[in-house]
DNA sequence: CATTTTATATACCGTTTGGTATACTGCAAC
DNA sequence: GTTGCAGTATACCAAACGGTATATAAAATG
């Protein structure tokens, strides 16, 4: 055939996942992700089956990825506050360069319900969110103050990663997902907004 | 007609808006509504349009609503132990009492795009967001320790905020938007995690 | 009591949807 | 060089989509 493109599998799960970051997983068609990514319908199918297969291959490249770097960075969770750092580095680095994934995850995170995308993220989310989890409750044995508070802590740390990153993609401003920032949260988090 | 329910126009909103937050937006269609409101679909066709004028009016009757309820939490910014506490009372109570309104903000509120859902919401998101911003800017002329985190306050609050509803949704648990739950998430964020 | 208005349903429209039957093309193996 | 297979496209399908023309029945208006 002497494509140009030599991988559409690939070429159609990134552009996917675009159209789905953008417009939501219903309100994109087959069509229109097989138009944008250059080829035809019947060739999406052959790769992937269905449109939900699509869906879940998608998930299962990027999720998997993220969740092994998000172990990675929690693998001392005796250091609270050089794994604090770690986890919301992983985090504002993937909202930098893999944006279409986070901007996807950051929409499907809070949904509850019977929508195809939640019941097919959801087992990913789970093990993200124990992820977190985990490292507050392995901290708490080795930092007497947060004992107690290891649901806080994730909750916190969950819902201000998220509002950061919110922040950038809707004002573009860099410097929200800075190593600054990431010391100043930290700072809060550890000592308070009076610190 | 002799109808039992008297106002078929209510009626098609609740429910609609339930499988709004249920399954979204572009996954519930006109007909579906429709059945489950008991109507047919000209009806809501009389009422309201279009299937996006019926999104519509139910954001702005519902949004209006909860951003008057944040409004008056916030009238006291001054003092922001009591002021944080009010607002986040607010969003909790929200959260316990209309469920489908609050579900379907959270999968809105970190949407950015071009599907319809953002682009209705956007208005009443901003809306919603300069509400607690202002709070913080008028507690930082206050309060000398906030000044130069306004930013970072808002951004910490919506997110904690989020994230302990999310949490109640998975779990079910009550607790997590009780009175005590938001003294702690207070304490915390005005003092840190080793207080 | 005739007339308009409000509220509802039946039956239909063109378009788009997710998905497929079928045929073709280039390339590798035999 | 023919066979087989991975990959791709044309052309199609029944079902579902958002939306509407039209009829009708009750209630308000004169």
């Amino acid at each position: 055939m002497m494509d140009e493109s030599t991988d559409n599998r690939q070429k159609i799960i990134s552009t996917a996942l675009n159209l789905f970051a953008k417009k939501g997983y219903d309100a994109v068609s087959t069509v229109e992700i097989a138009q944008a990514a250059g080829i035809t319908k019947p060739t999406m199918y052959y790769y992937f089956g269905s449109k939900e297969g699509l869906l879940s291959e998608i998930l299962n490249t990027h999720y998997n990825r993220f969740i092994t770097d998000l172990e990675k960075a929690a693998s001392l969770p005796e250091d609270v506050a050089l794994t604090f750092f770690r986890l919301m580095r992983v985090y504002f680095d993937y909202a930098l360069n893999s944006k279409d994934f986070i901007l996807f995850k950051l929409s499907i995170f809070n949904r509850i319900g019977e929508d195809t995308t939640y019941r097919l993220s959801r087992e990913y989310i789970d093990r993200e969110s124990s992820v977190i989890t985990n490292v507050f409750n392995v901290a708490a044995s080795h930092v007497g103050n947060i004992k107690g508070k290891e649901d806080l802590c994730t909750v916190s740390f969950v819902g201000v990663t998220h509002a950061a990153i919110g922040s950038y993609f809707h004002t573009g401003d860099e410097k929200l997902l800075s190593d600054e920032t990431i010391y100043r949260i930290r700072q809060q988090f550890l000592y308070g907004i009076y610190s």
